[in-house]
RNA sequence: GGGGACGUGGCGGAAUGGUAGACGCAGCGGCCUUAAAAGCCGCAGCCGCAAGGCGUGUGGGUUCGAGUCCCACCGUCCCUACCA
């Protein structure tokens, strides 16, 4: 009896699978088709352990509908452009190419030694010319259909590092990597239309039944769609410029007669307009100093200055209001400009008792009375009956925005709007790698896309980053072009494009990755939309948004026929490991984290204690946290495969949390998988080698285990479907404890036959989960083939179903005996039973019975007193 | 400020409104061993010798029956944020 080896085992079941090239998919597969994909990883040249959960996760619910008799879609590939390539070469001055393609070349290795069921053959990195050059084709069919548009826009810039952050990359103001103050800059950028998909991207999420309701919650919000009024106010004395008078946009036209002031934002144009006046200039640099990080905002105060101008309330000409410069007024929602009524925004309120403007309330709260209430320092946003309000008095606060818009509209001083908080897709980054703007900026033509037969535009590989900007900006030649138009001097744009729009239609290339065209759509036709995709839920409104968008663009487009990539979503957790940290003397000196790898641990008096292994030194067990390189409690994937085998591995992360919820990585966790693994290779070691007797049903204790067997199998695949992976594996341990209580007995007997059936359903039952294990099995049992290419078992509904039934007798509502019947026993039958029980019969002296419910073949309740 | 999720043993967690705590981890006892490790067999929510009682954050409600449904509160976590 040897012990299982998965070290000898585990690397050649991936050699036979690789061998007979089992998970190549087929276009012409005649089968039903199933496309599972994860969110495809940044090649950061380590694998983690997240990577291990999000694709042993993925590669469950392959396996198992390749069982299930899908023809099975699973493709892998790589999210290759992006910044820590460059800052690799400004660090280390490696090229970024060199770099990224090691970095996969690296990753690959651990990703095929996880035994994922992958079509190797459609990977590609999203840093191939190949693919972004395909890229560049659509882009320039969407500018064509002017979804993508140029545009000056204020963006985040960096002056140290010369280059535009994203928001995310501004952190407390500074420049994430330079630590430089950041500057708003205007520059002209690219963008993509998303705007125009706004209310067909809110739309499209009733469709998406199969996504995690909280996801699609964060989309909608995202986008937040908002029914409002534009209004404009006329000037009292118009400033040069704006004869036509002020707008501003608001979802409450019924507060229109509690209004006190307007406020404009400190970029709109009238502010500009003013900035000559000394005390606005000063004002508004004031505002730009505070910078927009969201701690400021936070407990920033508000700020405001009286412009001098007033404006004529539209539905009482006599009614005058002051104009402030505010600087909790946004220029980029709605116009920039608000009315402010303080009795019924908290903002507003805010904003009107430190400068003393007048709090009128208009919505009377139900239970209030008219000559009573009062607003103090708290806004009433409720409902009510509005009041003080002219021809709107009586009305509910439905009805008045009605009322208020109609009138507003009568006049020709507005209209009725829908505003949405989601903003245009800003695509331009200053930088080296991504995908080239296929674009020349010609002096008489303008901005000219580089014709078709010219493309892609192909990233120059002899670039420096020993100057920060952008190499491709300082590059000697690669920029001057002629003009495609006119043929005069021109110069490339410099920009690239945002890596979100590398991975916005990465899972319609997987249908045919090396289509001379973006996408094959009678490929994408067969596979799209994704089954099943899986990822974390930190792209809810990032990745996910845009690549409903893009397809959507694209199908538009006609090059696709689905509006939404991905029919079925599941957010996984993350995993976790505890911190370890010296302990300090000093409070504020930095903590100095600790690797597990250096950790030993005690109990000592009951409490557990951690200390560093060379030296004993006992360290402060920390929080449980995301596995960080600045926490250093990162446990490397590829040592866990060596010492306890990759199923184990898998086997621990699909079983220790629901695959939602965050999972903590421990030793002993995985030790306990790997435990297992060897007790499911004991029992069909001990199997009797040849073939299995003849089934059994007359042998009682044959039958009881056939039964276990058969019950075992539509739980199992119930929380493959579900994703409840961690149910499914605990009904695996289960049936093991069951197996072992049956002995490999003598040769033909009924209990080795009903084993014989009970391995070569657990063989194919463990398979999703732990492949190379269940190989293993398979081969142990004499089978032809391997198991990854087995049908998943049937269950024979008589034997999964009971015939008897043990049904627990309460006495109101506490359980107080038990009766057997058989299944079906009719309620009466059951009662009588129930009744005559002797441990019920002892609860029940003294009392009266009133009522018995039988709840048939589950439950039987007596009311008594 | 707005929105959402979640509170069950020492720990991770099971439980279509129907026997709460499956399964695993840690723990305890035993077997095996010269010994240890591994393995195997058992025990184990809490109080109690037991009978029994109490138990799913707290307080109410609906129900024959509530971890599950409803209301309020407390706590934790996540997202979002001067969005007019």
């Amino acid at each position: 009896m040897a012990r299982y080896n998965p070290k000898e085992t585990e690397p050649r079941w991936r050699k036979a699978w690789a061998d007979a090239d089992v998970f190549r998919t087929a276009d012409n597969d005649p089968r039903p088709k199933y496309y599972i994909l994860e969110m495809f990883p940044y090649p950061s040249g380590r694998m983690h352990m997240g990577h291990v959960r999000n694709y042993t996760m993925g590669d469950v619910v392959a396996r198992y509908k390749r069982a299930q008799g899908h023809a099975v879609l699973h493709p892998m590939g790589w999210d290759a452009f992006g910044m820590p390539a460059e800052n690799a070469a400004m660090e280390r001055g490696v090229h970024p190419k060199g770099w990224t393609y090691d970095n996969i070349a690296a990753m690959r290795e651990p990703f095929k030694v996880l035994g994922t069921s992958i079509d190797w053959s459609r990977e590609f990195a999203t840093c191939d010319p190949e693919y972004y050059g395909q890229q560049q084709r659509w882009f320039l069919k969407l500018l064509k259909r002017g979804l993508a548009y140029r545009r000056e826009a204020t963006v985040n810039w960096d002056p140290v590092d010369m280059t535009v952050l994203a928001n995310e990359q501004v952190i407390d103001g500074r420049g994430w990597r330079s630590d430089a103050i950041v500057e708003k800059r205007k520059l002209t950028q690219w963008f993509l239309r998303i705007t125009d998909y706004a209310d067909d991207l809110i739309e499209g999420l009733q469709t998406l039944d199969r996504w995690p309701d909280k996801v699609r919650l964060m989309q909608e919000n995202w986008i937040g769609r908002s029914q409002g009024l534009r209004l404009t106010w006329k000037f009292d004395t118009a400033p040069e410029g704006f004869e036509n008078g002020l707008e501003v946009y608001t979802t409450r036209p019924d507060t229109l007669y509690g209004a006190s002031f307007l406020a404009i934002a400190p970029d709109h144009p009238l502010a500009e307009r003013l900035s000559s006046d000394p005390r606005v200039a000063d004002f508004l640099k004031e505002c730009r100093k505070g910078g927009a990080s969201e701690a400021e905002i936070e407990g920033g105060e508000k700020l405001g200055l009286d412009t001098g101008l007033s404006v004529v309330h539209p539905f009482d000409p006599t009614w005058k209001l002051p104009v402030w410069i505010a600087n909790f007024v946004l220029m980029d929602y709605g116009t920039g400009a608000i009315f402010g009524c303080p009795a019924h925004d908290q903002r507003d309120l805010d904003f009107a008792r430190k400068y003393a403007l007048p709090v009128k309330p208009v919505v009377l709260p139900g239970d209030a009375h008219p000559a009573t209430f009062m607003i103090g320092s708290e806004a009433y946003v409720g409902p009510g009956k509005i009041f003080n309000s002219d021809f709107m008095d009586g009305m509910t606060v439905e009805q008045a925005k009605a009322a208020a818009v109609t009138r507003v509209e009568a006049q020709g001083q507005g209209k009725g709007a829908v505003v949405y908080r989601l903003r245009d897709w800003g695509v331009s980054r200053q930088r080296y790698w991504g995908c080239p703007i296929p674009i020349v900026h010609c002096q008489s033509c303008g901005p000219v896309p580089v014709p078709d037969d010219q493309l892609p535009v192909v990233l120059p590989d002899d670039v420096t980053f020993d100057i920060p900007g952008n190499p491709l900006l300082r590059h000697p030649t690669w920029k001057n072009v002629q003009c495609p138009s006119c043929g005069a001097d021109a110069q490339r744009e410099t920009d690239t494009l945002d890596t979100f729009v590398d991975s916005s239609w990465y899972f319609a290339r997987f249908a045919n990755p090396h289509a001379k065209e973006p996408i094959d759509k009678a490929a994408a036709d067969k596979w799209l939309g994704v089954d099943q995709y899986i990822g974390g839920v930190e792209h809810a409104v990032l990745h996910l948004l845009y690549a409903r968008f893009i397809t959507r663009a694209l199908k538009d487009e006609g090059m696709l026929s689905v509006a939404e990539p991905f029919t079925g979503l599941f957010t996984q957790g993350m995993v976790t490991h505890e911190t370890y940290k010296a302990a300090k003397n000093d409070p504020d000196s930095k903590d100095e984290w600790i690797e597990p790898a250096c950790v030993d641990f005690t109990t000592e008096a009951g409490v557990r204690v951690a200390r560093v292994k060379a030296t004993g030194e006992v360290l402060v067990i920390g929080d449980i946290e995301k596995m960080s390189k600045s926490k250093k409690n990162v446990v490397a994937p590829e040592g866990i495969f060596d010492t306890y085998g990759v199923d184990a591995a898998r086997l621990f992360v699909m079983s220790d949390s629901p695959p939602e919820r965050d999972v903590e990585w421990t030793n002993a966790g995985v030790e306990g998988a790997g435990r297992f693994v060897h007790r499911v290779w004991a029992e069909f070691d001990a199997q009797a080698e040849g073939p299995a007797p003849a089934l059994d049903d007359s042998d009682a204790a044959a039958l009881e285990l056939r039964r276990a067997t058969h019950k075992l199998i539509g739980p199992v695949g119930d929380s493959i479907e579900r994703f409840r992976f961690n149910s499914g594996v605990a009904k695996l341990y289960e049936f093991l404890n069951i197996l072992k209580a049956y002995p490999a007995a003598g040769a033909g007997s009924a209990v080795q036959a009903a084993r014989a059936e009970a391995l070569e359903v657990l063989a194919r039952l463990i398979n999703p989960f732990t492949p190379h294990l269940a190989e293993a099995c398979w081969e142990r049992l004499g089978k032809t083939g391997m198991v990854v290419d087995a049908e998943w078992p049937k269950a024979d509904a008589a034997l999964a179903s009971d015939n008897e039934v043990t049904l627990p007798v309460q006495i109101n509502g506490k359980r107080r005996g038990e009766v057997i019947v058989a299944k079906g026993t009719a309620s009466a039958d059951v009662e009588a039973l129930a009744l005559a029980d002797a441990s019920v019969s002892v609860h029940l002296a003294g009392l009266t019975v009133r009522k018995v419910i039988v709840v048939q073949d589950r439950i039987i309740n007596i009311v008594a007193n």
